[in-house]
DNA sequence: CAAACAGTTCGACAACCATCGAACTGTCAC
DNA sequence: GTGACAGTTCGATGGTTGTCGAACTGTTTG
């Protein structure tokens, strides 16, 4: 399989962050992943009953939008939170998002 | 015309606010309440070419989603960001997607 | 009252999006 | 190597959304 670049942060916008988190399914993925680990792709804990080609689609809207990143570790894929590099760019948003405080 | 009703902030979902700010125009307009005061919809400055039942399905979106309150006077209208509301139920999210810091 | 004004609503349209199943690609285990 | 496994991609489908113009509602001003 190719490779799964995430956009670099400069060119990450605002809007395309917001709208990426505009959905229950995304907001509840990032959810989950706010303690900054990374997660498994297939972790049963993400609460979400949907077929694994529509987790794939969220997954890649979500890398496409600059706030995961894909850790490939032979057959299986880690999602993390690029929770460092967001904080920088949008102080405050993580935090607010996930209800932090 | 009828009335502009708001809804409660306790109703308010966070995943309905991010949907509302998804979108490059509302989140234009969003900016340009950032100083608390009520802007007239007519407002020239908004900075967008689109027509008027275009801006009013924009300000309509931002009202449902929790936003903004409509303040009519008259045959004219204002729009008025809910800061100190938004700012009790989810915690700098308003300052953050405002890029204040 | 009549005309101008501010704004909403409606219908149409195209673009986008969430979802699914099926087919596909790459990796690991036997 | 062959089969199971993890995940992506593709095509289809139905629902949502952004945009517009036209018609409409309520308000102010002559």
């Amino acid at each position: 399989m190719g490779d799964y670049p995430s956009p670099d942060m400069a060119d990450v916008e605002l809007v395309d962050v917001l709208k990426a988190l505009g959905d229950p399914v995304r907001l509840q993925i990032v959810h989950k992943l706010a303690d900054g680990e990374p997660k498994p792709k297939t972790l049963d804990g993400w609460g979400l009953d949907l077929t694994k080609s529509t987790m794939s689609h969220h997954f890649r809207t979500l890398r496409e939008a600059g706030l995961t990143r894909t850790i490939v570790h032979g057959r299986t894929h880690a999602i993390q939170l690029r929770r460092d590099e967001l904080d920088q760019k949008f102080p405050g948003l993580v935090e607010a998002v996930l209800g932090e405080r």
